[in-house]
DNA sequence: TCTGGGGTCCTAGGACCC
DNA sequence: TCTGGGGTCCTAGGACCC
């Protein structure tokens, strides 16, 4: 067991790095990506990290700060940073097997050798994600994630990769705070602390029946995460989403249902696309609309979902219970700020069996209706079919001053090379 | 004026049943 | 008059993550 190891690739700040593929001239300077509205600064240059710029930072608040430091700043562009991610996964599915993807610019893997032999492997990695992809990385590998975790954040700081084995780690387990381990947020900081518990250290030396009886599975695992002791293993990478979400804030916030309305048909049409690429139908549908978290209607708003017999991906049946449930919920003269859709309760569309009361030629009908639609929006015309919407995109759809173009997914925007 | 979007897992407490 | 206790299932909301 001390040969295997699980490891943790984390893209080095990521967004930044996906527009500096582009912008080669941004290499070095500082850059900042921003939310959806351009709302908050949710990506960082290590060169804006060190002006002191928080992560999640409203933009308006430090907007003269980032000006004065000559910072660039971009809206975000997912689709952009989806492609580069899959890029980076790919690559490391060749080089390394099984990965397990924990988010848009992490993921999990295991290896087996020695110190050293492992040491080189992830070397490599590196260097052939940063040749092949350019995107840069930081590698981290110990006896479980969540140590990974905390070996990657000290690759960052050093030489982009670090191997730590359980000698190193018992050593510098007094000097890590709890409040900087993987899952271990300002709450159970507060818990733990109020239970004498401070450092990793601290924690492993606890007893372990007892911090399962005050802290929960929670504590439990964390025990047996911090240890190193449970046999490192990825979550099967297949298994199963259990919910898709389409959700966004408004620009403006807007009293008018037909407003909230066509903001729901964009995000139902959104989540029935997803649903139908990922083969898989929902059992269940929310809704939620929201006020702003700020000001004087923060208790007003709500989410109600409803339950379908046959579980679904069409876009029709989506949209009627999204919109009964949206006339249910809406209020009068509340300034909404916010709506947003989730499906759960999803099952495999192919696996799945058909309801008593459903003609199965009704249900190919509309499979096939479906199908025509997702080829027509994903075709040369983008969106083309849109769904139940009235076309008031205008008064919901946010900011997005500086969005880069669409280097990878549109071909207008490909980026043009030409030689001297 | 302006505060993201998309997820997972866990828990407490109510409903219900015997 | 007296008003159990234990189990399961479900849901809302908390906490955390990137």
């Amino acid at each position: 067991m001390e040969n295997t190891w699980v490891g943790l690739l984390d893209c080095n700040n990521f967004f930044v790095s996906c527009e500096r593929l582009f912008r080669p001239d941004l290499v070095g300077k500082p850059v900042a990506v921003l939310s959806s509205n351009d709302g908050c600064v949710v990506a960082r240059s290590q060169e804006v990290k060190d002006m002191n710029v928080p992560m999640g930072v409203p933009y308006f608040q430090i907007k003269d700060i980032l000006k004065k430091g000559s910072v660039t700043t971009f809206s975000s562009h997912i689709s952009l940073y989806r492609d580069i991610s899959r890029r980076v996964f790919e690559v490391m599915k060749r080089e390394m097997g099984q990965v397990e993807q924990y988010s848009i610019d992490e993921a999990f893997f295991i290896c087996k050798g020695s110190f050293a032999e492992v040491e080189n492997m992830i070397e490599q990695l590196k260097n052939v994600i940063e040749m092949e992809v350019g995107i840069p990385v930081s590698i981290g590998l110990a006896h479980s994630k969540t140590q990974a975790k905390y070996a990657a954040s000290m690759a960052k700081k050093s030489a982009g990769v670090k191997v730590l084995n359980m000698e190193e780690w018992s050593t510098i387990i007094t000097d890590i705070p709890l409040a900087k381990i993987w899952g271990v947020g300002g709450q159970m900081e507060l818990k733990y602390k109020a239970n004498g518990l401070v450092t990793v250290a601290d924690y492993l030396a606890s007893d372990k029946q007892r911090l399962g009886a005050i802290f929960g599975v929670v504590g439990q695992r964390l025990y047996a995460e911090l240890s190193g002791y449970a046999s490192p293993s990825l979550g099967s990478s297949s298994s199963a989403q259990k919910s898709l979400m389409s959700s966004r804030s408004f620009k403006n916030p807007t009293e008018n249902i037909d407003v909230l309305a066509d903001a729901i048909a964009y995000h139902v049409r959104h989540v029935a696309a997803d649903l139908r690429r990922l083969k898989l139908k929902a059992s269940l549908i929310r809704v939620s609309i929201n006020t702003s978290r700020h000001g004087d209607f923060i208790l007003r708003g709500g989410t109600l979902d409803v339950a379908f017999n046959d579980s679904t991906n069409d876009t029709f049946k989506l949209m009627a219970a999204a919109q009964k449930l949206l006339k249910q919920l809406y209020e009068n003269d509340v300034p909404y700020k916010k709506v947003g859709v989730v499906v759960s309760d999803l099952v495999d569309s192919n696996g799945q069996q058909g309801s008593l009361f459903v003609e199965e030629e009704v249900t190919r009908k509309q499979d096939r209706l479906m199908e025509i639609i997702d080829n027509l929006n994903t075709g040369k015309n983008k969106n083309l079919v849109k769904l139940g919407t009235r076309l008031r995109a205008k008064e919901w759809q946010g900011r997005q001053d500086s969005c880069s173009p669409s280097y990878t997914t549109r071909w207008s925007d490909v980026a043009r090379v030409s030689a001297k």
